[in-house]
DNA sequence: ATCGAATATGCGTTTATATGAATAAGGTCA
DNA sequence: TGACCTTATTCATATAAACGCATATTCGAT
């Protein structure tokens, strides 16, 4: 893909960003990374998920530059890159949860009433 | 898609939320509502999109809660319903920024040498 | 060298999303 | 009502992404 302009590159790499967010998945691996690095055992014990897929989401959150990795003998270590990904995830996880109280409010003036 | 726990549900939500900012010409959208609400042909205009297209980049947006409508006589105004959405995109065009920054800095050394 | 643990990839299939073109729907005003 | 402006939707198609499963690769240890 090739942009014309270069805010339109920018603005193209920005949601290119944004795609490796979203998806569940990861977004539970830059959490679990958040606290601190792991390996990928780890990570797939935590998360509950099977280790080709847990090494198939990494490598698209390392390929959008998210986390970086450094080999551990025979495990790979992989760690965050910039914790300003986590606060931005943190801002829209406020957005949603105060959409989710705000929900709950207006149930609760129906039941009320 | 029905989830079994409620985190993994905040999760799911969660990744929706940037499942919708994850596309160059929605966020073009969001950045020209950030200034102000402006209706469907304004930001046609500006985007030099085809309406259709923006029409249904708005309703994605409007779908997730992002921007929300009112009639305006004939045309309908479209407004942010949440600054932080636009601090967290704010934060990873930071991200984003640094990252090209680091790229340059390091081909300056590659020809300075 | 070879075995086992850890990690990554290939493949086939399914699901989701974007797009352009055409058109429908809703509102305004003569 | 009818012409017109604004916005939304439908359709067919194209692209991309996720998943489960099987398998390949890499590294350390014996």
């Amino acid at each position: 893909m090739i942009s014309s302009t270069l805010t339109q590159e920018i603005t193209y790499l920005h949601a290119n960003l944004c795609s490796a967010l979203a998806d569940p998945t990861r977004l539970l691996l830059l959490y679990a990374l958040s606290d601190q690095p792991r390996n990928v055992t780890e990570l797939t014990q935590e998360l509950n998920v099977l280790q080709p897929s847990v090494s198939r989401h990494l490598r698209v959150l390392r390929d959008g530059g998210l986390v970086r990795t450094t080999r551990q003998g025979s495990s790979v270590l992989y760690e965050l890159t910039d914790r300003r990904v986590i606060e931005a995830l943190d801002l829209l996880r406020g957005v949603l949860r105060d959409r989710i109280q705000r929900s709950a409010d207006l149930i609760d003036e129906l039941v009320a009433s």
